[in-house]
DNA sequence: CTGTTAGCGCTTTCAC
DNA sequence: GTGAAAGCGCTAACAG
């Protein structure tokens, strides 16, 4: 495999030659450029990109860090950054958690070693702390609230959007009102259950664990979910479901067991993805795609960064 | 930032044992071992990776290339790629293409350049011949039947599976059958139509192409399928889908519309995704994540490999 | 316009 | 056990 060097001999000019027509760079004469061009021709020249990365210091790579790729809803974010990383001729490496602190900071040490310009963390595990640490070898941006932090970050702010949400519901009569999550830590479920302790507190309603849902992240869970709904003796008559996915799963359970929604039960559900809009799930709006998009636009920007995204109330039949 | 230079001189060492205790090379005495690891401590020393790519030749990086990651089908496949690869301390380049021919050839490209070391393509949109060409520079393996060239392929056999499942709706009762497939164009679409044409043949009935449903890729397609189906004076009694998403969309526009399941339109699907246990879908499984899990293993080995997987037909609810 | 040259940071013979 | 030195392939001053 030919490299530089030979691409000179054989045309005859110097190294530097071929780099400036390989980075079309001005100043070359038109005959130098078009021995060096043919030389490349006849050796099927490439040039080692991991030369250019290692001189240049960089790799136009970034690293996008998900729970789980397989989830809609990060598949959206991801599709909104892979598109403008595209357009900036960058490549995305994808790093899978499955919510394993360990897993996210080997994407944090890839920064560090320089395998990537950028990280991109879709969804937090390790503490702010660690996350701020590494941001001093090279852009970290999270779509996760880091108020109060170094961090970049565009986020939700899941108490204010709860709290709206919960509004909605108790205008709307509910009193009991449960909630369904992916996960029990992390710093959107935490916003969450504030706000619904608050929401409680504020309406003087009992707080009853038992309307908690966790571990609610695919269409598959809304199976488990409406099972148990039925068996209690004292259910919630509304529902507010941190994903559409989730929220359809429900819905489909609903509609076979003969459940009526929202007579019997009604759901808000967040995301408003494609899914939402066919089964007119009442939905809040997060522009996934879009928020998917900016983080790779801050990501490679580098300067520090937040931003709230505000979420819209999309009213449609399951309320 | 301190290079692998400054460690050697602040340890009192050379640069070759540096190296050596770096890559836990045996031959190094404690006392020196000991004062490179102070060292590197010292300075908070990491190794740029970007110059052992150089060295090496290779960067522990293989692409994937799917057409748009949002979709669950390639979420799955990538599933059991990431998996895979996390075990062989891989990392993996997203490449999506949105089904255009250019970000293929950049990713085939990529594989050129070294900066992967395989690539993985989970639907080719390119010819074969430009695949067979660059397969010369390092391992492509594609989730794609490839029999007949000298591409390394996990493959299902389309033909033989839409055969089968034409079969099995005919043994039902079902004279008239329509399908739905993703895009008119591919090696699969093609194979599907040709047993789709030959069944009719051999069973005697008319081609209606009034019955084929292209572009039916998402759960929210099931929608305007319904639709059209709703429109047609004479609409077939059963569909083959071939995507569970798009099988549950159908589904639920069905019930949506009162439109009974099976008996006014029998549904078989492909891949068995977890939304079609939910729903109830009769499907034929595909194992998606373990054919992730394959493409990797296949594409780090290298060798030449061409592998159909078999389809088990799942019987539930929906024929 | 063009070429010489000094690296980028690391690995790996090879000789001691 | 250890180190000198020769690269890996490329870029970018700098000098002409």
């Amino acid at each position: 495999m030919a490299n530089i060097k030979d691409i000179a001999k054989l045309a005859g000019v110097s190294v530097t030659t071929v780099s400036r027509v390989i980075n079309r760079h001005p100043y070359v004469s038109d005959e130098k450029k078009e021995a060096v061009l043919r030389a490349m021709e006849q050796t099927n020249y490439v040039r080692n990109i991991n030369a250019v990365h290692l001189i240049k210091g960089k790799t136009n790579l970034i690293g996008v860090v998900v729970p789980s790729i397989k989830r809609p809803y990060f598949g959206l974010v991801v599709e909104g950054i892979a598109d403008e990383a595209l357009k900036g001729n960058y490549r995305l490496v994808l790093i899978q958690t499955n919510y394993e602190e360990s897993r996210e900071l080997e994407a944090l040490m890839m920064l560090k070693l320089k395998q990537i310009d950028a990280l991109i963390i879709c969804s937090k595990i390790s503490d702010w702390e660690i996350v701020e640490e590494y941001g001093a070898y090279g852009p970290v941006i999270v779509f996760e609230d880091a108020r109060g932090t170094n961090v970049s970050s565009i986020f939700i702010d899941h108490y204010k959007s709860f709290m709206e949400a919960l509004a909605y519901l108790s205008g709307k009569g509910h009193r009991k009102i449960g909630y369904c999550l992916a996960r029990k830590s992390g710093t959107s479920s935490k916003q969450r259950e504030a706000a619904y302790r608050d929401f409680l507190k504020n309406a003087g309603e009992p707080f009853d664990p038992s309307c908690i849902f966790y571990d609610a992240v695919h269409f598959e869970d809304g199976e488990w979910i409406v099972q148990r709904l039925t068996t209690m003796q004292n259910p919630p008559t509304a529902l507010l479901v941190t994903s559409d996915q989730v929220a359809a799963g429900i819905l489909a359970c609903c509609n076979e067991r003969k459940i009526g929604v929202p007579s019997k039960l009604a759901i808000v559900s967040f995301d408003n993805q494609p899914i939402a809009k066919i089964l007119n799930i009442t939905t809040f709006e997060i522009p996934l795609v879009d928020i998917g998009r900016s983080l790779f636009l801050q990501a490679i920007n580098g300067n520090f960064y937040q931003k709230e995204i505000p979420v819209k109330l999309i009213e449609r039949l399951t309320v």
